[in-house]
DNA sequence: AAAAAAAGTGAAGCAAGTTTCACAAATTTA
DNA sequence: TAAATTTGTGAAACTTGCTTCACTTTTTTT
């Protein structure tokens, strides 16, 4: 008769998978895609490396999962706080500040799944994501728009704009040798500056072009 | 007696030099620090891969300099342009466009030494390259919050944060799948949502915090 | 409990790319 | 031109890290 596997057996190889792909974030999180390398996380998993390849096909699969599983969760945080009802200032302030929050914690992980470079199929994982990323972004930028909230913009430019801004601001702190300034205070630069970027009303176009009023 | 280079000779040797360098920013801007390996840097430079070792200790050391060198070059453009006589808004904005703008002509030279990830050394290297970067635009920040043309804000983030809207708007264009929209009005959305963000009159607060109007 | 099947191990295989080195070619000195 | 020195070559050694596989251990079936 063909082999069944128990409950109990079910159960441990889920917790298997479980824990390789939460190994494989931590180690992403701590060091970026080059800490995790197979046998590390094997030795965190407790697991040997071949065992890796009995819940993934490559390393690529791996990072593709802890990437989408990643930007899965985020995702739905922000677009829960996007769809509570407000202005859209006070949604699109909430989402950069949670974000920006969260990124804090673990910005080398924020970093793996916004712009690390990796394999090819890790990338192409990586361009949906942005692309779920930026609508959620854009759902608001467009809403403001539309209610005149907002000036008009491109919404897909500013939508790029804000993730850039933020994953720059926040990441470089990561670099040991950058001292880090108090984070509540980063975090309300940051919104400020996307805020005013996006909400405030453009300053007079004449003052981009005009010369120096001469003493 | 000791040998001693004769002029031709040492023209030659820089020439394979410069050869050297301009192969490996060739090749990184055509694809990043992935494509330039050594022997394709040897081989577009028209030599074997062991001379590559006669000009530069080690890859890191190469991949080092071209770095510096690009990032000196495109330091003096911007500080130029900052220099000129003109409004703070003015100045800003045509660095943000010219930077944009050449960015745009090879987006992975200037992901590479933006935001590339590389060894220890050359990271180390582009440490100082982001902070003389950084440094730049900060300059003309704080002329213009100086002056009152701005408004009050953390000129060290509002610089981070506008390197990192215009590598994120400008970089994403690079994966191939992304159609390229018009570069003119990609410049100019770009140049626009930093004005805002640094010069526009900072939104009321009020709207932030504010609930939903209810109906 | 024995047989069959699956899961787990870790050392060896493999691939990609950097660096070295014995040797060849070219250049300078005498 | 011969000897000495430097420059250039490219195949081989080395490094790093993913992947495989023959074998052991565990689990399931009979």
């Amino acid at each position: 008769m063909a082999y069944q596997r128990s409950t109990l057996m079910q159960e441990r190889l889920a917790d298997n998978r479980q824990r390789i792909v939460l190994a494989a974030r931590g180690l992403i999180a701590r060091g970026g895609f080059r800490e995790a390398s197979i046998t590390a996380v094997a030795a965190a998993a407790g697991l040997s490396t071949g065992a890796i390849y009995r819940y993934f096909p490559s390393k690529a699969d791996l990072f593709v999962e802890v990437l989408s599983d990643a930007v899965r969760r985020e995702c739905a945080i922000l677009r829960e706080l996007i769809a509570r009802p407000g202005t859209a200032s006070a949604r699109l302030c909430a989402a950069v500040e949670s974000f920006a929050k969260r990124a804090l914690e673990g910005p080398h992980l924020a970093y793996a799944f916004i712009a690390e470079p990796a394999d090819p199929e890790v990338e192409a994982a990586r361009i949906l994501c942005r692309q779920e990323f930026s609508d959620v972004f854009k759902t608001v930028l467009a809403e403001g728009v539309a209610s005149g909230e907002f000036p008009k913009q491109s919404v897909e430019v500013a939508a790029a704009c804000i993730v850039g801004a933020f994953t720059e601001a926040l990441v470089r702190p990561v670099a040991p040798t950058t001292r880090r300034v108090d984070d509540r205070k980063l975090v309300a630069a940051i919104v400020d500056f996307c805020h005013r970027a996006v909400a405030g009303p453009s300053p007079p176009v004449a003052a981009r072009r005009a010369p120096p009023p001469r003493v």
